[in-house]
RNA sequence: AGGACUAUAGCUCAGUUGGUUAGAGCGCUACCUUGACAUGGUAGAGGUCACCAGUUCGAAUCUGGUUAGUCCUACCA
């Protein structure tokens, strides 16, 4: 074993044996237990995982092992997401950048194949990071949206949706992107406050009617007056005084001068703005509405790009095609662009002195979160999905707990979005994704199947009847929304294997994902699952029992990491260490916007000047669990990481040290120079207690052994608990504390006294060699989920020692401690705090009284009672040698005693002779300070003592506890006081 | 506009159904290369638990309000 811990010397081999192996099969011979299984978030194929994916990882790779390491047989499935949209931007992003043809230029299928290398070519890039992040994933059912077999299911769940009325076509607003030039629902729309304008048009009445005022124009006030061109309508309110007269009449829309009516609608409000609405069904979502409900046709002015049209499409209020009313728009609008378009109009209206007022006005701009261009209200033919009517059992679902989530503050935010649910635009004008399986005759029917043959056959077509498919394809999240049985083989439930996986691991246990995809994926895949899986009684199955919902990863100053900003870290470098200008080159290369870079470059130097160092997966991934508190946002801190780096190194050493003692120097350094684990002999595990035919051969178990035993058992049982809780955080700490604080700290230093005793008996040598490496082995063992490299690394090294030999080649597959209540030993414990606390005072004393550590002291005990006396008595090698003395000697009542510096350990008293040496104004200072530190608790919990309230009414064992504070705090100021006046009467 | 979450040491965070002298890591101070580890050891300093009121014998913890921040949803003629 090397003298540091070199993460880098050892994990991709031991991930290399664990995958060549099998291990992470949930089918495994040595699996007996249930099913267990998490499914993961699969990432965009061409993408790369970042340190939201890392911590994400951590969890669910924690569990899995957990639950493994218990014998269930445990499944995490692993795969990737086509991302529809990301995935086509970045392939034409390229195309762009190496001055190919694009896609249009290409066409559809030689695009896609271009789509289809990209991702090959790219896809490995996540593969290898979860590699090296540890994560025991079964790569043998890896799954893609786009294979095969994924295929399938999503087009059987469109088809049997269809067939069930709840997927549908129609012509309806959407929210069209005008970049990409695609539908995308609500949920891709991200609202962004600006400042904008509010401008007051006149529209001119026709036949000459005039308001109550006189005027013979009515005022519209609207934030987007180029729209006008397709308005069909003026709304006012039915109860408005002021318009009630006009409600029927006509408007001649300026500009465009076409005659539109004036209805009355419940949209129009009184109070707001001018209270007189202009109406443009085709190109706003109240609009829309108001459109309906009075029969105002539509008119679509805008071409796919958001330019105004040469001539205007126009259909009824119910989507038909209205050849009635022209469409041809005013010669100096056409080609313009949405905003130009605004410019020229409101300054025609102006010039025909139509505009009444402009007003500043505060509003939110709808953008799409692709594209990142204004979203246009669009009139298109879109298929949807009947949300309302899936919603309902996936609320349930929720209500009535087969779904948790945790941290569970986060239900609420679902069911507001699910009690409020709206139709699904599921279709995409997209390439790259699930075509839709429907086609298409000339006659506009429509016909869905899984292929045109199954078309053909299903409706009596000929051959010679022309059938197109659809061009468009499926949202991603509605394949995503499968995700949980689709990667199980569903829907082949006739395939035995795909019935048992089902049965094995549907539904899944646990959900590990970001809060902000509850909308866009975890709900709708309990809508989904719900309605296509059910149980052996019929009943709908849930995707998953538990959704543990992750805060996100920000950077160390709470900013979200983004390329923009530059403070993107990537897992890997956080393991493998990078230098700056390999930084630098990563967050400033290939840049969307290179005028960032020198900020970002900056920013960089500053806050690494010297790079990264590496810190190995296992320290990360601690160190993700260790901030993993449920459902908050999770500041990065570099040196949070490296502390547990440190502890890494801790452990290794604590490991090393193990070694050391049981085989030997030479053994030791010997592999450590070969680069080769220390071969066992049979010399060795007996001197741990095992005997050649795996007998235990006598041992006797010293206090410390027995303490660091008792311990053990706690921690096992607490790390479980927070395990089953979900708290990561608390499960690291707890580790952590027991690793550092008592194992090394307490531990080892106590096992120096009896392994380095020559005097000491072998039993005793044998029972603390075998309590080192048995107490480290199921520590190891106990740490294994979170960190994987290290502990098996050290396992394997100590398991023959630990007589563990044969339970299992690797740690990944061995049992999960179970804490055994027979081996808490509270008196042991009592006893280890008594010798902690004497060992501390005496220390305390040499800090304090500036006395080297390397001086040997004589320690007089005063007022001790039986227990004191005893402990004193069997712990005398353990005092000695930890506080470092001389002499121990027992003073009792009468015995002379010299000048000394005294400490409390409860209620006996820990002198350190000082003649001669006492600076007598420090020590009554010092002393003093104690004794005013004790008079404030005292009156503290006299307070409480003289309320008669508390006295009454809180609870016999509160009430005994402040007692006994009391009588502690004043015999403590009693000793302290006659201290004073022994000093100060030298 | 509605809702959620957050506010604890210089920094990053714990604090489990109200009863602790409010904890950890990092940082800081002093001392120490003692035969696992300087990626270390020992001993320290450091907090009016955002603010105000209330409930209670007792509040970091429960209730209401205020302030600040983050986020979500909705609306915006």
């Amino acid at each position: 074993m090397d003298k540091t811990y070199q993460p880098s010397a050892i994990e991709q081999s031991w991930y290399q044996q664990w995958e060549q192996q099998g291990y992470f099969k949930p089918y495994q011979p040595s699996l007996t237990g249930n099913g267990y299984s998490i499914m993961i978030p699969p990432p965009n194929v061409t993408g790369s995982l970042h340190m939201g994916h890392a911590f994400q990882h951590t969890i669910q790779d924690a569990l899995t092992r957990y639950k493994r390491m218990q014998g269930h047989k445990a499944l995490w499935q692993v795969g990737t997401d086509h991302a529809g949209i990301a995935t086509q931007m970045v392939v034409e992003r390229k195309l762009a950048a190496e001055g190919q043809p694009d896609r249009h230029a290409l066409g559809r299928e030689a695009f896609l194949d271009k789509v289809w290398e990209w991702k090959e070519q790219s896809g490995g890039t996540i593969t290898s990071q979860m590699r090296r992040l540890g994560n025991s994933v079964d790569w043998d059912t890896e799954r893609f949206t786009m294979d095969d077999g994924f295929y399938k299911a999503v087009q059987e769940v469109f088809i049997r949706l269809h067939k069930d009325g709840l997927i549908y076509r129609g012509k309806r607003l959407v929210n069209w992107d005008p970049k990409l030039h695609t539908a995308i629902s609500d949920l891709e729309v991200e609202n962004k406050d600006s400042k904008g304008h509010m401008w007051h048009l006149r529209y001119p009445l026709a036949d000459g009617e005039t308001t109550g005022e006189g005027k013979d124009y009515i005022v519209v006030a609207t934030t987007r007056p180029e729209t006008m061109l397709g308005d069909t309508g003026v709304a006012v309110n039915a109860n408005d005084p002021r318009y009630q007269a006009l409600i029927g009449k006509d408007i001649i829309l300026p500009l465009v001068g076409r005659r539109i009516p004036i209805v009355a609608d419940e949209h129009a409000d009184m109070e707001k703005g001018t209270g007189a609405v202009k109406v443009t069904p085709a190109h706003d979502f109240n609009d829309y509405e108001v459109g309906k409900r009075a029969g105002l046709p539509m008119i679509n002015i805008f071409t796919m790009n958001a330019d105004v049209r040469d001539v205007a499409q126009v259909f009824n209020s119910d989507g038909s095609v209205n050849d009635d009313i022209d469409g041809t728009l005013p010669e100096a609008y056409r080609g313009l662009e949405r905003f130009a378009a605004r410019k020229a109009i409101v300054a025609d209206l102006d010039s025909l002195g139509l505009l009444d007022a402009i007003k500043d006005h505060d509003l939110t701009v709808p953008y799409g979160d692709r594209g990142g261009v204004v979203i246009e209200p669009m009139l298109t033919d879109q298929w949807y999905v009947d949300a309302k009517t899936l919603a309902k059992p996936a609320i349930e679902a929720v209500e009535n707990g087969d779904i948790q989530f945790v941290p569970k503050s986060y239900e609420n935010m679902y069911f507001s979005w699910m009690r409020d649910i709206q139709d699904w635009c599921i279709s995409r004008q997209l390439w790259w994704g699930h075509r839709i399986p429907a086609w298409y005759d000339n006659a506009g029917n429509v016909y869905v199947a899984h292929d045109e043959a199954e078309v053909r056959a299903q409706n009596n077509l000929a051959d010679d009847v022309e059938l197109r498919q659809d061009n468009d394809v499926l949202d991603t999240w509605f394949s995503s929304a499968l995700w949980t049985f689709g990667t199980l083989g569903w829907p082949n439930l006739d395939d035995p294997e795909v019935a048992k996986r089902m049965a094995d691991f549907h539904p899944t246990d646990v959900l590990v994902t970001g809060f902000d995809i509850i909308f866009f994926w975890v709900a709708r895949m309990i809508m989904m699952t719900m309605h296509f899986c059910k149980d052996d009684a019929g009943k709908p199955q849930v995707p998953f029992k538990t959704v543990y919902v992750t805060g996100l990863i920000r950077d160390e100053v709470g900013q979200k990491m983004s390329k923009s900003k530059g403070n993107v870290l990537d897992p890997l470098d956080m393991i493998d260490g990078i230098s700056l200008d390999a930084l630098l080159e990563k967050r400033t290369g290939n840049m969307m916007q290179p005028q960032l870079a020198e900020k970002i470059g900056k920013r960089t130097k500053k806050e690494f000047p010297d790079g990264i160092t590496p810190h190995g997966t296992d320290a990360l991934r601690f160190t993700l669990a260790a901030m993993a508190s449920t459902g908050r946002d999770i500041n990065w801190d570099m040196k949070r990481l490296e502390g547990y780096r440190n502890f890494c190194n801790k452990l290794w050493n604590a490991s090393r040290y193990v070694m050391l003692s049981v085989a030997g120097e030479e053994a030791v350094e010997a592999a450590a120079a070969n680069g080769t684990n220390i071969a066992i002999t049979d010399a060795m595990k007996a001197a741990c207690g095992i005997t050649a035919d795996g007998q235990s051969d006598a041992v006797v178990l010293s206090l410390a052994d027995r303490w660091i035993i008792s311990r053990l058992q706690r921690v096992e049982s607490e790390v479980t608990r927070h395990f089953e809780q979900y708290r990561f955080d608390l499960a690291a700490q707890a580790l952590y504390e027991f690793i550092w604080n008592e194992y090394c700290d307490w531990y080892l230093e106590l096992s120096k006294p009896v392994l380095w005793d020559a005097n000491a008996p072998e039993q005793a040598k044998r029972g603390t060699r075998g309590t080192l490496v048995r107490v480290l082995e199921a520590t190891l063992r106990l740490a294994h989920p979170i960190m994987p490299f290290i502990t098996e690394s050290i396992w394997q090294q100590v398991k023959a020692l630990a007589g563990k030999e044969h339970s299992a080649d690797s740690i990944m597959l061995a049992p999960y401690p179970v804490a055994q209540d027979a081996l808490i030993d509270t008196e042991a414990e009592a006893d280890i705090t008594w010798l902690q606390g004497v060992i501390t005072a005496v220390r305390n004393i040499r800090a304090e009284m500036n006395i080297a550590p390397s001086k040997e002291l004589e320690l007089l005990f005063k007022n001790g009672d039986d227990d004191d006396f005893r402990r004193a008595e069997e712990n005398q090698t353990f005092l000695m040698k930890l506080a470092k003395l001389e002499k121990l000697t027992w003073l009792n009542d009468g015995d002379d005693e010299p000048m000394s510096v005294t400490q409390l350990v409860g209620d006996m008293e820990v002198l350190i002779p000082m003649a001669g040496f006492i600076d007598k104004d420090a020590e009554v200072a010092r002393l003093t300070k104690s004794i005013e530190k004790l008079e404030k608790e005292l009156e503290r919990v006299n307070n409480k003592l003289n309320n008669p309230g508390f006295t009454e009414k809180a609870p016999a064992a509160v009430l005994e506890k402040e007692n006994d504070k009391a009588k502690g705090y004043e015999r403590d100021m009693v000793k302290l006081k006659e201290q004073i006046e022994k000093i100060k009467a030298l």
